[in-house]
DNA sequence: GTTGACCTTGGAGTAACCTCTAAGGTTTAT
DNA sequence: ATAAACCTTAGAGGTTACTCCAAGGTCAAC
């Protein structure tokens, strides 16, 4: 049995981290001592683990709570109820990046009309594209 | 002059976003009539403008009042400023980019492992690699 | 028996960007 | 004259994932 410092050490994150986590559903203590400290066990640590190893691949927290209650009751749903999570989170993550890109390729093409250099941005390209209709 | 309904139309934002720019320093109405409501200029609506494209090409509002405060003084500054400004944040931009092909290249390699079918969770092929140390 | 490290709670604050509500005043058209 | 459409303000709410704080209780060591 650890105390919350052992496991938030054991795992680089905040003790806040924890109870946060708590608080939202993700990642209860397995028990309490006669004063209240939470007492954490192996299976807790790794339950913790899978947290942190889901948010590593771009799940929220809201997903990783709905993959904890599969992972809790994996004989209650199918290879195709985690896969199809998984590829939705693949879209939505593509979908940003497809948007990112073009904020990038949008930059790209400001910073090739400046010369970024001493000149007064009164005749600033950049400020002239911003402007223009 | 025109009132604040008009310019949203104008733009396609609600009013509401337009008070919120004005309480946070990005765009004010030229004037006021006597009851209070906002009088915008073309010139207003220029700015106006203005921030949605800088919002359209990535610039957070925080950014964004930074390069009105260039704009409404050129002479004040160098095309550098505006440059370094552009370039800053396509390389914030590319990181977050960096990032999210992390997310999905992993989330490719847990979709190519999982049968995604009707078989049991129980022994996902998913679960067990967010599982694994 | 007291120091220091550790734990508890509730609640506020952060970034980013609005969006909505309530309660009320103004303008315009008929 | 009155209804519809428009405007005002302050302040709360919502998302995401924490992070910090205050005020206080607990535990282990010396």
């Amino acid at each position: 049995m650890m105390k919350i410092g052992q496991i938030a050490q054991a795992l680089g994150v905040k003790t806040d981290t924890l109870r946060f986590y708590e608080k939202n559903g993700l990642l209860r203590a397995a028990a309490r001592s006669e004063s209240g400290y939470r007492y954490y066990t192996e299976e807790d640590l790794k339950v913790a683990k899978f947290i942190l190893r889901c948010k590593n691949v771009g799940f929220t927290l809201a997903d990783i709570k709905e993959l904890l209650s599969i992972r809790v009751d994996k004989s209650g749903f199918y290879c195709e109820d985690v896969k199809l999570r998984t590829t939705a989170k693949r879209i939505e993550v593509e979908q940003r990046i497809a948007e990112l890109e073009k904020f990038r390729s949008s930059l790209l093409s400001l910073e090739q009309i400046c010369c970024g250099g001493q000149e007064s941005a009164q005749s600033c390209s950049i400020l002239d594209a911003l402007e223009a209709q």
